[in-house]
DNA sequence: CGATTTTTTGATTTCAATCAATGTTGGTGG
DNA sequence: CCACCAACATTGATTGAAATCAAAAAATCG
């Protein structure tokens, strides 16, 4: 059995930063944590939203060319990489975490070259939706405006404006701070295979 | 010993495409390759350019989300996953490339989100030029306007309009078709340490 | 309850997209 | 060998989506 300990990070908190040595691999357990980078003049992008199950990055050795940040209040389970890999049990975990992570990057990139506001932001709180479930139909959004800007390429007003507009427009509601449901889910004239995305940005 | 066979592509031709069955693995041995996916409404993002010693994919089962298509002429080989992989050594080249695959795309993510259009083709110029050299200081560009443009996520006449500034200024030269070369290569004035795409962006 | 952070909203600007020709290059067959 | 065609590239004029600049309003926290 691959072995690991528990820690709490809080929110805000810096799990590891680039330049620093890759020593240790990290699971989440429950909460939420961004990765992202930093430009030398400060304009920062946000690279993916972990949530529980995932792992946070791939290195075995080298330096971090990244930042990890807990979004809320987080749990991790802390592993020693070569070690865990001996494990055959984790070796394939670690393969199929890396096949998400390639085909999610895959995703964004194409979001980020060939999609504009409306539809970034649609197809991240489809994303979201399925990743963050608070009940039926709605999710949890641990994020600021600011940081849905830096995932999606874009700035904070322009993501304020949309929500605004999908808000008023009754696309979006807002059932409790950070919590939203898309109206559209469950009903059943539009079918159940309408994507969320789909609908928001229609 | 870890067994393959190698197979000859031609410009343009498809690899595999997106809903495909994935069986095969592939390496590059000679030549370019476009990674690319498509949107329903035929907009398409590139999202890597993999050259020499590169793998193509990472999937063991299920469909391909991507497509794969030879830039130039191009020499593969081809792979079973499931048995290259239970070779130790094919296993740790197997992980170097994926960490190296994140990390690519973690840059281009970074780029697509928070740089513009003169900032993303230094990137990528710079990024060519270190995998495609054909003399010194000089390098291949395997690639069309459109292409280019798929990459950076610009319109191919942005593209052409800043390699035509570029070029009327003299940051870029062109010394054969399809091969550029940056001036300040080896310009002691400018010191060693300058990176092309400051360079070029300035 | 005051102070700080976060969000909203409005006015204006800007960079790249779009629309529209024109020019070049490279491959093919007469 | 050269003329022609198709793919590729350039260049210009104009538009448009999102950024930027600038306050004001809400939410959060000690």
């Amino acid at each position: 059995m691959t072995n690991s300990k528990l820690i709490h990070v809080h929110r805000g908190q810096e799990i590891y930063g680039a330049g620093q040595d890759a020593i240790s691999l990290f699971k989440v357990c429950s909460g939420a944590v961004i990765l992202f980078m930093i430009l030398e003049d400060g304009r920062r992008q946000i690279i993916d939203l972990a949530g529980p199950g995932d792992l946070l990055h791939f290195e075995l050795e080298g330096e971090y060319d990244h930042f990890a940040e807990a979004a809320t209040e987080t749990q991790l389970a802390v592993f020693n990489g070569p070690s865990a890999l001996r494990d055959p049990a984790f070796l394939a975990f670690f393969l199929a975490q890396t096949r998400a992570r390639l085909a999610m990057e895959r995703r964004h990139i194409t979001m980020l070259g060939r999609k504009n506001a409306q539809e970034r932001l649609a197809d991240f709180l489809e994303t979201v939706s399925e990743c963050f479930v608070s009940g039926p139909g709605a999710f949890e959004l641990p994020m600021t405006r600011q940081q849905v800007a830096d995932y999606l390429g874009l700035t904070l007003e322009t993501v304020s404006r949309i929500f605004a507009r999908w808000l008023r427009e009754g696309r979006l509601v807002q059932v409790a701070p950070g919590q939203y449901a898309v109206p559209c889910f469950g009903d059943t004239r539009i079918g159940e295979a309408t994507k969320v995305s789909t609908y928001l940005a229609a």
